[in-house]
DNA sequence: CGATAAACGAGACGGTACGTCTGGTCTTGTG
DNA sequence: CACAAGACCAGACGTACCGTCTCGTTTATCG
């Protein structure tokens, strides 16, 4: 019998966000025994129901740093779209970005872990933004002969690039800039949806 | 005086792929003892000339594993790109690709290595790849109000978000949606207009 | 109310003895945890009714491995002497001994249980001897001066000499060396004189 | 090459004897992480040296602990021989017979260091009391036809019977009573030879 | 050409963490 | 309410590596 303790598991994931938000902590630093130590518990008791490092701070994140990433739908697509990636390149331009890559190099040597986190924090994203394509695609604001899915992570994978090799700083501007050539019309701005639709009616 | 010992450096380097080499080896648990081990060589040689296990790793990689992906010159860009990422993706989806995705993780712990990396592996190929956007900008091939870099990323940074989050197998189909989609995308009208006559004018 | 469950202390003392009855184990590497899980029992099970892993060892010893060492009470006592520190050594030299010698290892570390050791085990043998020595010195066959209780432990405690310093081995003629040297010592006269006649004239 | 350091070994061994010497302190209690903790240590370097806790506190007690149990030779084998009892009881009686006994029970659990504590602790007194009983023998205190070995253990098991077992506590008396028992002369003093003969006489 | 100083192999060192095991205690149903 | 089941905190186990630090022992210029 005896059940899992709630006050435990809450002890090991706050004690995990705590010691990783530590300036020169990393996951790759972080260490169970550090975990336990802090949230003064047994080892035993992380083992128990966990995996791995990786998949407690997983867990961790998911809880309590949700990032917020809303998906608008009383706008334009291409509003949607734009600022959608303006608020996940806000986030991931700070301390939340550090730990989602880390979390991505760590899911290099955990398939487990892989999984659970493209489950809870990858496919989420990653198909809203197909659906708000295929809406684009739909409504005529992108042509009829686009692929979402494919079109999607060209617009997508951009940020991951910047967040994961830094060869340049992630800017707010970069959603822009996405979109804007995802739409073919670089810096056109507000009078896109006129223009789009001129468009399509010249097609 | 002695100078470095040319003998030693190739054991450790051939050493670092050897071990990495076996299926269940990765950069994680790939130890400096190991390596000084199976190189007959001691720890202190090892740190007296790389700063870390990911240093050894690049520079083992770099020398003995150079990615072949050449930009072919006497085609159209749109060939070029596609045969480029063809090529590319083929190698990721080897094993080279595991050890390319080990490598972006482990850049994410050694600031240092990450330096060595981007300048080692990373930019050649990204500006090669901006060039040909260029290239196919300025000939019409592609819509004059485009930003080359942009584009490239576009391009680009989805077979390292497949090789990273592994959410879809890398399939060398996907070289030839990628360049389908940035040409239907921003194609000189084309693909937008659905007759293609902008495009062939241009070129 | 729900007394104490027979069934339970039964399969806790088999188990116990089960186990370290394997060629390798010893009470040293026997935990509480592998006796639970062997009884199917629970821990508190063991923790409730027994102080200590030696407590629950000494418990199933005297249950079902009760050394037989009997005193004949119809011979000379040098005889009973003889046939009773045969059929201990005999004892000692097999799997028994080994346990014994285990067991007086643990009490040295468990007041509790030393007691019960001495309690259960020791001071049976004990006593016996020291009034059969007595016997021995009431009816002549050996010297009236003796102190029974001295000479019982001389030739008594080489046997556990023996067992616990392995320093030789547990040989039977151990009994007749002892017994021997005993009377020789201090039989009422004749081993010393080397004439025998008062030893078989007392028998 | 790197020899090994003596200020590690003797930091060890002090830390070992320092931990040992507090009151709920034993052997079994002992923790190899202490006594690194302690010495200010690596646990890999007591690994690298002793093969277990028993031999650290082996060569700790042995180096620092030497019982002194002189055996003269300038006076009666039986003036040597109690003396020599009286000694190792009294020593027994206080701090290093709890770890003497502690010791005996961990060789239970070791053969390595069984053989170790043999030669280090146990042959020495042993085969010194056998040629002290010898002497005994050869100069008429003792008579002619007694095996040295068999009696010397009978004089000497008693005192260990008493520290093991602890069924009496260690009095210096003990000495006494076991010589006068072997010289079958309770009490008798010096006078005792020609007592002997008197005794065997009225025999 | 022989000295000499750096680089080298070997590996001991103080440490940290690993993942497992056990000790005792506490909790939660079941019979 | 004793029991089985087993979760819990605590901490030791013996191992693997870390990065630093001697050790002699090559080597390969430079005086």
């Amino acid at each position: 019998m005896a059940k899992r303790s709630e006050t435990s598991r809450r002890s090991i994931l706050d004690a995990t966000l705590r010691l990783l938000s530590a300036d020169d902590m990393t996951v790759q630093k972080l260490s169970i025994e550090a975990i336990a130590r802090e949230a003064g518990v047994g080892k035993t008791t992380i083992y128990r129901w966990w995996p791995s490092k990786a998949a407690v701070v997983v867990d961790a994140f998911m809880e309590n740093h949700l990032l917020h990433t809303p998906v608008q739908t009383d706008v334009s697509v291409r509003s949607a779209l734009e600022s959608h990636l303006r608020s996940l390149i806000g986030q991931y331009a700070g301390p939340p970005g550090r730990l989602v890559s880390q979390l991505i190099a760590e899911i290099q040597y955990d398939p487990r872990t892989r999984q659970t986190f493209l489950e809870r924090f990858f496919y989420g994203r990653y198909y809203a933004i197909i659906e708000l394509v295929q809406r684009g695609i739909d409504n005529g604001e992108l042509a009829a002969d686009l692929d979402a899915e494919v079109v999607s992570e060209m617009i997508y994978a951009p940020v991951y690039q910047h967040l994961l090799f830094g060869h340049r700083p992630l800017r707010p501007e970069l959603a822009t800039s996405l979109v804007d050539q995802a739409f073919a019309l670089a810096g056109a701005g507000p009078a896109r949806d006129a223009q789009g639709q001129a468009r399509v009616s010249a097609a």
